[in-house]
DNA sequence: TCAACTCCTTTCATTAATCAAGTAAAAACG
DNA sequence: CGTTTTTACTTGATTAATGAAAGGAGTTGA
């Protein structure tokens, strides 16, 4: 399926995903062409999901980042969800996992203050509990 | 410091990195040289951290993705630190948190199997509490 | 008022991406 | 075992994007 070539690609787009085909060819020892037609495999195939930016959330002003484990009060998570997907900036990432709690919600603020407010609002919904990220 | 249009810019950047300047210059108005400026001096600022790329981990063989609570037994957090730096491909991300727990460790694995042997040698350093993502 | 600066456009030379053909090796098949 | 098909690549020609330079409009401040 994947050759030692194909991850020296995912490897070097994940580093660089703005790289011309012709330098990622160079790189692995290829055209242009042929680089550009492995890439657009990976594409199809589903590997490669897309193309993105690092962002640097602190300097856009985002200094608190938080996960924020969830309890569920009812069996009914509609309003939670349809809650969440009205706090855009704040939230970056809702996973469901298996374990203690229901959800975990990786969120990020423009201050403490911010964070409150959206905790007093989150509360009607469910039960939480708050980790502040200090550092990756 | 940034205007619609570098936020506009961002957003776009974040759907498709790999946008030329001209088309991502008719999206936001601008000629693709400007545009061009414009980014450049996003990435100077360092807002604009780095290009990447979205992989399917799943299709990669990672099926299990957890999220691990760490405790420390011990003050000294060098020999968990160290191991997890030697623990590549499975590990995604340490956050070190204040909150229940020391750190919030991000993981992926092809198997309960490697999960299993991951926490066995895990063990040695920390003491942990296992969530597994069902989805995100 | 004038100089300096920012931000943009236009033009042009350079460079990369794309498309079409052609080739060689491996795989599929009778 | 030979033939056909497929896959993965290269080369070459065309099209498109990028980068540099020059210049114009609007803003700031002495």
């Amino acid at each position: 399926m994947l050759d030692p070539t194909d991850i020296r690609i995912l490897d070097e787009l994940s580093k660089n995903s703005r790289i011309t085909m012709k330098e990622l060819g160079e790189k692995v020892h290829l055209t242009g062409q042929a680089t550009s037609a492995r890439v657009a495999k990976l594409e199809d195939s589903g590997i490669i999901e897309g193309y993105t930016i690092k962002i640097n959330q602190i300097k856009l002003g985002y200094v608190v980042h938080a996960m924020i484990s969830i309890f569920t009060k009812s069996t009914h998570h509609e309003p939670y969800l349809s809650f969440i997907k009205t706090q855009e900036p704040y939230v970056i990432n809702n996973y469901k996992i298996g374990g203690d709690s229901c959800y975990l919600l990786e969120c990020k603020f423009p201050s403490n203050e911010v964070l409150d407010a959206f905790l007093v609002r989150l509360n009607k919904y469910v039960n939480y509990k708050l980790s502040i990220i200090i550092s990756k």
